[in-house]
DNA sequence: GGCACAATGCTCATATTGAGCATAAGTGAG
DNA sequence: CTCACTTATGCTCAATATGAGCATTGTGCC
């Protein structure tokens, strides 16, 4: 940035020149994503404060004054916590509800800024108490790799129930065209990337644990089915995370932020679909990579594995001064497999 | 929602316990944009802290305890101004540069949430502080309806200049890159939705004169070129805005939360356009929007107006529900109008 | 009636997709 | 060494989608 403005010196972006009239805690909350191995994840923190005892957080800090800007603050607090360096960063977020956030006592807000952040390596999690974990163990319905998750039928039994229950048709009627809209139930088709909705629909439905008290007895499913909670309302933050790279993938190459510096097109392909949970032609994946002119040939080849080895290819960062919009746009195969 | 969370009662997102270790101020602001007679058009309030007098700002004020969520504030801190009530609501994004936001002197961070709202018609702004204005009057080279905006050669010019000025050859390297990126230049192509990454790049270069004190007397262009200026930081905000929605029609149907309940399919093209700031080939925009089937046709026509008169058609609602992720997907005509 | 003007209908060449077949080039078993 | 198996890679083909333009249809106005 180039000039100091001192313009606004003495006025509060309303406006309003009191020194702090109402102030609120800020937090920042990190969902840091890589993808090893053909799956994706995310890296997790241990939480002290968490009655349940078991649950796992993101990332997550108060910004402080110290803190230039809020990135900074954000990338000083997931090295603070997992000694993992930060690249590719994007702002997420901004959550702020009252009743989700568990602090209407103190009569002030408290926001959580979230951002996305892309890294390429899986280090073995720098501190024990950080590691990373498969985020379909978060959210097992999003994971259509395998076809259509079994555990769906008990949530959608589950889901209709809780729409047919309100004595009101209309918002009865209500409720199922959510579950048609999210679940691609009653006729609807599934989308992948409303994650978020999917995930709020079942928190309203009450099958999330994170939506009753800590004990989490009034839930009545099974994290076999409804997934590992989380601390807090992180769950939600990372729901909100995954459906934004979903649809990132499909118009920017932010796919390769994930990548080693060469890999082969098949590597790239099983990265795409961890994000995305579904399936890729395989063949249609490397002609729209070609096409796109997203990569470029090394003199590298694969060796040591099964089958004919596979060219290493790189990501041609040229593309992003060439191409108005590059990415893929990827489109699930309909075989089931 | 459904129940209330004890769990997270005495901690904050960040796992702490303390009441407010270290505040901010949280400020809402608002884009809210409207789209009448075929011009785009945000809603604009007068700033009274603004030592440069005559620039305007968008709808803002400071989130206090009174507020059940940020959207709920915003919308409340809007109606006060401009008497304006908001129907589609998103957030948009987090501000907190402490260099932009020019609060560096309190040592405390204050931030601002910014949100896009979309609404339908136009009323005369019930207040004299609040007016409508056309947002390409502050963004003029971002409006190409009528071919590549004059004014550009100019902005060109002066980004070239600057782009060659730093003496290190890779520095210079880099900010031409920039320049082919974000404005089409060296061999580059103009992407509609690049909006906030131009301005940034001008208010680096020194075009802008928000970037310099008040008086803006350091500032090389005048305001026929380089638009209007806003109080605060507020013309990236709407920058932002602009990005985002150019980028949200193209796969959301949003365009409608701008029209009238009918309307015609002419209407609706001059409002795409109007958003992305490029003109569309009619015939083809006409087979789009039937075959998605995002319109339905009432028994109204258009009268008065000379030529054929035009059928009236409404949005159809249940596309939101049949189709995966309906919209535009639109593409600027190659002719120049 | 004849014009100007916009709405609407239709054609056509060219991409872009979705799906699948065929072949190539390795590994490991016998 | 050859076969079975596995994965990589090349290529075809039909179905759609897209970009551009021509033709026709209604209205208000002289």
């Amino acid at each position: 940035m180039t000039t100091a403005q001192d313009t606004q010196r003495e006025t509060t972006q309303s406006g309003e020149a009191h020194a702090v009239p109402n102030p609120s805690a800020v937090g920042l909350v990190a969902v840091i994503v890589a993808a090893t191995d053909g799956e994706p994840r995310a890296l997790t923190v241990e939480v002290e404060g968490q009655a349940a005892g078991r649950a796992r957080g993101l990332p997550a800090g108060p910004l402080v004054p110290e803190h230039p800007t809020l990135e900074r603050g954000l990338r000083a607090w997931v090295e603070r916590q997992t000694h993992q360096r930060l690249g590719y960063v994007e702002q997420l977020y901004t959550f702020g509800d009252r009743d989700r956030q568990g602090d209407e006592s103190a009569g002030l807000h408290s926001l959580s800024v979230a951002y996305l952040a892309l890294v390429r390596e899986v280090r073995p999690a720098g501190l024990a108490e950080a590691s990373w974990r498969n985020w379909y163990g978060y959210l097992p319905w999003e994971d259509w790799r395998a076809g259509r998750p079994a555990i769906l039928d008990d949530i959608e039994a589950r889901l209709l129930a809780w729409a047919a229950s309100p004595a009101d048709p209309k918002q009865s009627r209500r409720r199922q065209d959510r579950l048609a809209l999210t679940f691609g139930l009653c006729g609807g088709a599934w989308n992948e990337e409303r994650v978020l909705e999917r995930y709020e629909l079942l928190f309203e439905a009450g099958l999330i644990p994170e939506a009753h008290g800590q004990s989490g007895a009034a839930c009545p499913t099974d994290i076999a089915t409804t997934g590992e909670p989380m601390a807090f309302d992180h769950r939600r933050v990372l729901a909100t995370a995954i459906g934004r790279l979903r649809g990132k993938i499909k118009y920017r190459p932010v796919v390769f932020e994930l990548m080693p510096p060469t890999f082969t097109l098949f590597q790239l392909q099983r990265t795409v679909e961890a994000l995305s949970g579904t399936n890729l032609h395989k063949q249609n994946f490397r002609r729209l990579v070609a096409q796109q002119g997203l990569v470029e040939e090394t003199d590298g080849v694969t060796s040591g594995a099964t089958g004919r080895p596979a060219r290493l290819v790189r990501f041609r960062r040229e593309v992003l001064l060439e191409r108005p919009a590059p990415g893929f746009r990827l489109r699930a195969s309909r075989r089931p497999a």
